[in-house]
DNA sequence: ATTGATTTAAAACAAATGTTTAATACACTT
DNA sequence: AAGTGTATTAAACATTTGTTTTAAATCAAT
C-alpha cells in the first residue's frame, strides 16, 4: 500500500499541530500544508477532522507507551527507592523539555482539556499509574491507610509533579530564566522525593481503624 | 445614560460565557443573545471581541480581589496556624464549587491557558500570594532555606492545592462520585496541611552555603 | 497496452462567525 | 415642534474553515 506515504504524512504532520494548538484551533488546511498534501486528503483518508484527531491520539499513545512504561521494580528494591522511581517517572514525563516530543504534549492536552477521547486515555494510562503509586505509598508506610486518606496522599504526590506542567505559564511569569533553569528533572525529583518522604514518615494516621499491616512483612 | 443598561448587560452576560468556554469558543452572537441585545452592540460599545474580553477580565478581577484578599494574620498567630490559613485560602479559591462564581473560573482559565492578559494577572495577583506563602514557610521552619529549595518547596505546597483544579477532568474519571464528595475544602485543607507540616518538620536543610546534596543512601 | 480501481488535485460549497453599514428610534435641548 | 447626537436594529459583508465534488492522474493486474 503506497497510501502509506500520504496517509502517514498527514498523521505525522497532524500530531505536532494538534499538540500545539488543540483540536479546535488546528485547521485542516494548516495540517495539509504542513504535510504537503492536498486539502481533500484528510477527508479522503480519515473521513473527517475528528477521526483524524482520534487517529493521531492513538498513534501518540502507541509511540509513548512503549517509551515510558510504568516502572517495574526488581526484587529487593527498597520502598524509598521505589517511591523515588515513581516520582522520577512522573517528573520526566511531565517536565516540559526543550524539544518535547509531540505525543506527550498531545496527551497532556487531552488529559487537562479533555474532548471525549480522554476517558480511555485516563483509565488505561493514568489510573494504573496512580494505583501503582498508592501501592508504593503503602510500602513506604508499612501499612495501608484508609481509602480516603490514601487517595488524597496520592493526589498530594502527583500534585507536586503536575504543577510543573499545568502551571507552566505561571512559572514562566513568576520566575526568572535563571531560576527556571534550576528546575531540572533530577533536582525536582530529589526535592519532591525528600518532601514526600518526610511527609510520609511524619504522618499520624488520622483515622485509625486497626491499620492492617500488609504485604511482605509478616 | 441608559447605555449603562446595555453595556452592563453585555458585560454580565459575557462573563459566565467566556469563563465556561474560553475566548475562542465563545461567540459574539451567543453573548448578545444571552444579554438580549443586538448583535452589533458588542462592537458599538467595546470595539471588538478582544476588547470585550479584556473588559470582562478586568471586571472579574475587581469583583474577585475584594472578595478573597491575601490572608493577613493577627499578632500572635502561630506559624502552623498561618500555614493552615494560607492553604485554606488556596483550596477555597481553587476547589471547584457547585455554584462557582464566574470570575474565578475566568481567571483560572486565563492563568492556565494564558492569552496575553495573563502577565498582569499573575504578577499582581499570584506572585504576592506565593511570596506570602514562602514567608510563612520560613516562619514554620524557623529559618530561611536557600532560594532554590525555598522556591521548590513553595511549588510543592501550591501544587498539592492546584491539582484539584487543574486535574478536574482526571479526577472526575478516576474516582467515583462518592469518593469525590469526600474532597471537601475542609478535609483537603486539613490533609494538605498535615502533609506539608510533616514534610517541613522532617526536612534536612541543604541550605549550607555550598550546595551539598545530603542524599543519604540507605 | 487496456482497464478498472485508487489516489491526487483544484475548485466549489456551506456553515459559522467577527465586523460593518445604513436606516430607524429615542431622548434631550432649544 | 424641530433638531441633534446617541442608541438600537436588521441586514449585509467578509473571512475562515470543514467538507464535498468532479475531473485528471497514477498504479496494478490482466
Amino acid at each position: 500500500m503506497q497510501s502509506d506515504s500520504t496517509r502517514d504524512r498527514i498523521l505525522n504532520a497532524a500530531g505536532p499541530i494538534f499538540a500545539q494548538k488543540g483540536f479546535k484551533k488546528a485547521t485542516v488546511r494548516e495540517i495539509c500544508q504542513a504535510a504537503e498534501v492536498n486539502l481533500a486528503s484528510v477527508n479522503y483518508y480519515f473521513g473527517d477532522k475528528s477521526s483524524l484527531y482520534r487517529a493521531t491520539l492513538e498513534l501518540a499513545r502507541q509511540l509513548r507507551s512503549q517509551e515510558h512504561p510504568i516502572p517495574s521494580f526488581e526484587y529487593g528494591t527498597s520502598p524509598e527507592e521505589k517511591l523515588n522511581q515513581m516520582i522520577r517517572s512522573l517528573v520526566m514525563r511531565l517536565l516540559p523539555q526543550k524539544s518535547e516530543p509531540w505525543p506527550v504534549r498531545l496527551m497532556m492536552r487531552e488529559v487537562f482539556n479533555p474532548t471525549e477521547v480522554a476517558d480511555d486515555l485516563i483509565t488505561s494510562y493514568f489510573r494504573p499509574f496512580f494505583d501503582s503509586l498508592l501501592t508504593v505509598v503503602d510500602d513506604v508506610l508499612g501499612y495501608r491507610l484508609n481509602e480516603n486518606e490514601r487517595t488524597q496522599i496520592g493526589m498530594s504526590i502527583i500534585g507536586q509533579c503536575l504543577v510543573y506542567r499545568t502551571s507552566q505559564a505561571m512559572i514562566q511569569r513568576m520566575f526568572t530564566e535563571a531560576e527556571r533553569e534550576s528546575f531540572t528533572a533530577d533536582q525536582l525529583t530529589q526535592r519532591i522525593h525528600e518532601f514526600t518522604l518526610a511527609a510520609l514518615k511524619g504522618i499520624t494516621p488520622a483515622t485509625l481503624p486497626e491499620t492492617v499491616s500488609i504485604n511482605q512483612k509478616n
